[in-house]
DNA sequence: AATGAATGAGGTTTCATTCAT
DNA sequence: GATGAATGAAACCTCATTCAT
């Protein structure tokens, strides 16, 4: 043993390795152990790169968010006309979600909330729902609405679908349920 | 001092400062330290009422889990009408939140789910959802649907509202926001 | 094994202990494990009698300081003629180093300099020095001198000849050395 | 980037980094990172030049030691007449620490003494004390004394008002300090 | 029932040293 | 000679749980 050979995607290898564990397990109750172990490098070396393991979760909660919010605002620029924007929206939230599995799960199950700085100071996807909202209340192409309550509304439909369907409860094909939640999202926007 | 009265509520003391602490930082991070200085007993007094840390998080999530069913199950059984029964579940959901915070952010924030045992064996409220819309669906008072993802739905339509309220993201009356989320759900369910 | 009995002492097994370990090692060298194997007791019981291995050094240093002023300020005062104060002052320097040899040696080593915090913030022996030497100057039994450099000489003299003798350097017997020590500070501080 | 140029001077950049860090922090406390980065070369360069960290401290000790000595020699030997010849040595001894400064710091300091081995084998400045006390005793110059005492008494004033003096307790110029303790020690040794 | 000091396994992190480059 | 990522032993510290009182 005691090979020390150049690793040159060691980093990359914690990142992967620590992702997961925290989503099946939480930051907490992952060791950095196991993120050794399932990287296949030392305990020590994580210190290489890493500060501390809760800077491991941080790195991946900016990373994975700066990604998310970047997709939503590229779908909602493919269009002027707000529902078509907002089918955009939706359809790239399921995307990333489908496509991006690990990036999205530990989006959503906030473990990174346990980390006790980096609350609440990041811009956040909903707003992008929020602005999207607010113009096509504007433009006279959605109901008039709070625009926070629908952007709750919408998030709260697509995020409750995914996790339906990743726990195996909705049996459909996942383009079916896709295009179901835009046609009920868009009825919830649509006046009358 | 070294006073060792006979404390009947010891157990409950215990219970409720688990509570918080659990919502607050999640059960691994939750020491019985804690929980015992916030309970006002000792720490060994914990292990009296509870064979572990873990077990007070099991009997805490069964317990509201029951209770949450048990106000469902009530608020469906309050109407034969399928509109009728569905504003009263969505009424008793919010108001359960409402008055039951802890009891409700627990559920939600599924700490629980940190537990290795206790997974999914357990009969779930959303499953008092699916009956409900299968019924309204059966009885032409709904559109047809996936029941599984009018769930979904649903529960996402109202809990995320729910989350953006206690957030502060939503400037509005309790009650206008439930009225509000009544009605974009009957409009979800609503045939045309 | 797993006795886990009431010590009533455990926390002063552990100074005693740490004490020792911190004189011959220094605080940095000393580990844990040595101080709590020497104390007798586990590791952890360290932690329920002191916040951290520095704390323990902090406190040892904290009181063994006090009672040496102490014991200097009384010996200062059992007299008001400068002469004999001196003689005092210098005979319970002496006498502490003999009689709490451990004490003496760690705030001499001054191992807690190691210690970030806790630098400068406390009143010194050495100011004990300082006012004796001022007063003798003013009532015109020394001769006239900088105080602190008087200070500095005497305390010189005296740490030093101790340390001497601790390492076996001088072959004499303890008294006297005090006695030849003594003599030569008030050679040192006398007109003429 | 990555320039493995010959840099003839490693080892003496490493020498100094690893003086004043021994110094500030003691050897324990100073990290091999910590000596790389102030003397600019990589951690693993360290050990192209030097067996282990430790072995830095001892080379470090053993050159000033030798050093520090020689000065003494000289200084001693610059006079046959006693008083002259101590003169000598204390002056020398006073700008030794002034002119190397970290060099007589870190021997004083004894952070050396935290090394395993190396403690009392090697011949020591106090010694060239002692002799010359001896010889001045022999001459009827000096007053009868314990030698290792008297060297005590001198090395004990000089060393106490540098380190006085460095720490601002005495607000003196440094030559006024360095003819008043030579005042001082001969007052000390001499008869009457 | 209640206490709380003690335990000890196991967690996170540090760091002197190695070695492939 | 020089590099610096990697190592892994060992450091400090935490904390659920036990048990004598």
């Amino acid at each position: 043993m005691n090979i020390k050979t150049h690793r040159p995607d060691s980093k990359n290898q914690i990142s992967k390795a620590a992702l997961s564990l925290f989503i099946r397990k939480g930051i907490k109750a992952t060791t950095t152990r196991e993120i050794a172990k399932k990287a296949g490098i030392a305990e020590g070396t994580i210190y290489r790169h890493f500060k501390s393991k809760n800077d491991i979760a941080s790195e991946l909660f900016l990373n994975y968010m700066t990604m998310f919010r970047g997709r939503l605002s590229e779908a909602q620029a493919r269009s002027n006309e707000p529902r078509e924007s907002m089918k955009e929206m939706i359809y790239a939230f399921f995307y990333f979600a489908k496509y991006e599995p690990k990036a999205y799960n530990y989006i959503m199950a906030g473990h990174y909330s346990e980390l006790t700085k980096m609350k609440n100071n990041f811009s956040k996807p909903k707003d992008i729902f929020v602005n999207a909202i607010k113009e096509g209340i504007a433009k006279g192409d959605f109901t008039k609405m709070d625009e926070n309550l629908g952007a709750a509304l919408l998030i709260g439909m697509i995020t409750r679908s995914i996790l339906f369907f990743n726990n195996g409860f909705i049996a459909k094909e996942y383009e079916k349920i896709v295009s179901d939640v835009t046609k009920a999202a868009l009825k919830v926007l649509s006046k009358e």
